[in-house]
DNA sequence: CCTATTGTTGACTAATTTAGTAGGTTATGT
DNA sequence: ACATAACCTACTAAATTAGTCAACAATAGG
């Protein structure tokens, strides 16, 4: 199992393009801007979901990221899987080969987690997050400080 | 979150204890030959159990170690926590200051994981996995195994 | 008392993964 | 044409895992 930021990257960073892309693409630069997270290290990341198919990218000027689907039509579990491999805290990839081919003593307890924590994070979609009082609350301050960042940067 | 095999291995080498130490002590070399675990490995794995005072070793010929609980009162959530740190699906340890010190975007999904797994793995005492019919058949399994091991042994 | 057994400890290491950099190439709106 | 932004590939530093190795401490049995 591994929960990294890799994973927590993208799914901040799908999130974010959910809540500001309703009519325009938006840019990587924007995305890491706001969620303080590498340039290089998000195109990295969209290159991956973008071959999974949850984004489309638009190249050129007014260029950026949209949704491919509805935010309602994409759960956390997939954009997960489309970063950081797999949800699964099995050894042996479910297969049950993990003592010289054949179940470890261990192998259906974590075939149990796995199930229990992809159920949770199939279940909760894009759009049930952006309707979280505290994700609108984080995404204003964000804004705020967004401004402040291009505020300083006209002066200089 | 991590959940590697370091965390499985304490797992799994915390029910051979409990399956096998009913009235003695188990060395970590049977645990290790059983499981096929490296047995330096298990050394560094009890020596945080013991520190979390989950096992008690007894040193010298027929020693080896036990629980020092009942293993109904043994979850498994701090098995894994012993040896593994931590089940925390948060970069910033639930402190909430994962983004210039003020929660990012995606805190609160990842909190909620963290308490999602951390209930499903603390239900689970090394009691009730025992009584599995699985465990019981894969234990068996690996007892016949290790006196195959022992013939060898003795022939060689 | 001696010796084999087993726990206990600490330092070291190879392999893997993560997180991030750097530098380029395409496509496209103005 | 030119600036903008996606897209792509190769490289790298740091961290972590999964061990190895070597020594020391306690103790049961002869």
């Amino acid at each position: 199992m591994r929960l990294t930021t890799k994973g927590r990257y993208a799914v901040t960073a799908m999130l974010d393009l959910a809540y500001h892309s309703k009519e325009n693409p938006i840019t990587l630069t924007d995305i890491a801007t706001r969620q303080t997270i590498s340039l290089s290290y998000l195109e990295q990341l969209f290159s991956r979901l973008r071959r999974a198919g949850m984004v489309q990218g638009v190249r050129g000027p007014g260029g950026g990221y949209t949704l491919s689907r509805d935010a309602s039509e994409i759960n956390i579990a997939e954009i997960i899987t489309a970063v950081d491999e797999k949800i699964d805290a099995t050894n042996c990839e479910g297969r049950g080969d993990c003592q010289d081919g054949l179940p470890c003593l261990t192998h259906d307890l974590w075939m149990g987690l796995s199930v229990q924590i992809r159920e949770y994070l199939t279940g909760i979609s894009l759009d049930e997050l952006l309707e979280k009082e505290y994700v609108q609350q984080v995404a204003e301050r964000q804004e705020h400080q967004m401004q402040d960042v291009i505020v300083i940067h006209n002066v200089a």
